[in-house]
DNA sequence: CCAAACGGTTCAATATATGAACCGTTGGTT
DNA sequence: AACCAACGGTTCATATATTGAACCGTTTGG
């Protein structure tokens, strides 16, 4: 592993339970030397990609990071894309949306909507890591990822986040190639209990998968009615957000009408 | 400089104007050694900064910027906070507002509001790169940094974007002063021609300078109504975003009163 | 059909990163 | 008050990763 990859890889210890980190747990998390830790942390520091709090001296992300997600996002607008169609899906459904993108080998929650029609939701929070196996955008993305990609995810430990989790690898892919055929996915409690939620995989110019669009609803309001519209407006949903930041479906997608 | 350092720099060169770049340009551009480039692209590819464009091979910056940017927003949700501010500024004063912050020793424009009241509006972009003489902002930022960063600034040689653009250092440091004692900049048509903005500096926790919130109104607009309206608005609005997150105005600074 | 420019690759020379041990400081415990 | 452990930060000989000129094969445009 080069340099610039390790010192790179010590900002994927950041998430939203550790905003903040020391050098001696940084060195810890990472297991490389402190001395290694400590130089590169301060390159990354006056590259303005972190910074060292005044209070003590722990990192956190600086402010480098906003600038390139706003270039970014003028290059790749997915993100200001998808506001207003989780806005709409929202509105539509009653319920919160989320989409997730794919990074790497990680699927990660990045932007959301809440409907304001009802005093439960299920919230969601940016920039979390989602498992593949157990929710409904993670075997969304699964099913339309490349085989040899689902195999490797598959092929790892898999971990019950709750008693409804799928854990085996056979199940799972019985429940993707499910998924194939009707180009959505179910997930019922698999990551948090009582959480019942839809989603469909969103498809990059080049027609590969590159995130999923969710509709998550407190399983006590899932009616035979919202079993209903909640998978069309999601399906919807999903073109649109394809279709706007310039993507296509591959060949064999399920297309539009469900009837 | 240090190899991540190197890296790093490469992000450098992504820009509004310039959203993808291929291995031979990044080379001239950066002067480095083509190999040395594309090794770097590599590593910031593997770690999702960058990814390479399926048609031609140019480089644009990646999806992993995302997730940083979500999880230094939930350290430090200045933009989330600031957009709300800036949404009822906009409102208030009926013309575009903007936040710019100091990374490094670069001013960037990070998020704008515009309002729906006129026709005409002062556009804005993100992740823009403001100059510190010229620009309102960039002149609040300047008479509220520490001395040696002003200085190292004015020492610089100083492009007029306009005619109307201050390059004589001693001319801004007598309007610095100015500034010191009144708390807001004024700018007509210093940046882009036909526009009057107004700025006031934004501050954290540690009392040091963050980024300047402004008002931007085509000069036609400003009537001795608005000259009055949109200080005392802008004013206001800079107390409430240096309050909202975390952060307190120096002793010296001038206090709400200006009558 | 050629030439130029592109992305990508090689390998010896060399500059750079590494890590064990070491400082001075801080904060909590006895 | 004295101690100790853990902290951020630093050193320097060693080892390893980076560098750059030259070289591919491919694509592009005249």
């Amino acid at each position: 592993m080069g340099t610039v990859s390790k010192a790179l890889s010590l900002l994927a210890y950041f998430n939203h339970g550790r905003t903040g980190i020391g050098l001696s747990d940084l060195t810890r998390l990472s297991g490389m030397n402190k001395a290694t830790v400590y130089r590169l942390m301060n390159e990354l520091q006056e590259s303005g990609f972190v910074e060292q709090t005044g209070s003590d001296r722990s990192y956190r992300l600086g402010p480098q990071v906003l600038r390139l997600a706003a270039l970014r996002e003028a290059a790749v607008p997915i993100l200001s894309v998808s506001r207003q169609v989780l806005r709409e899906l929202s509105d539509e459904t009653g319920e919160t949306t989320h989409l997730s993108l794919l990074q790497g080998s990680q699927l990660n929650s990045l932007s959301h909507a809440y409907s304001p029609r009802n005093a439960t939701r299920v919230m969601m929070e940016d920039a979390k890591v989602l498992t593949f196996h157990g929710t409904s955008s993670g075997m969304a993305v699964l099913a339309f990822a490349e085989p040899d990609f689902a195999e490797a995810i598959l092929s790892q430990p898999l971990e019950a986040r709750t008693p409804e989790t799928l854990t085996d690898p056979e199940k799972i892919r019985a429940q993707l190639d499910g998924i194939r055929k009707s180009g959505i996915a179910v997930s019922v409690g698999g990551f948090e209990e009582d959480v019942h939620s839809h989603a469909v995989p969103i498809f990059d110019p080049d027609r590969k998968v590159i995130g999923a669009l969710a509709v998550a609803a407190p399983a006590s309001r899932m009616t035979a009615e919202q079993k209903q519209l909640i998978p069309a407006a999601l399906r919807r949903a999903g073109a649109t957000l394809t279709y706007r930041i310039g993507g296509s479906a591959p060949a064999g997608f399920p297309q539009d009408e469900t009837a």
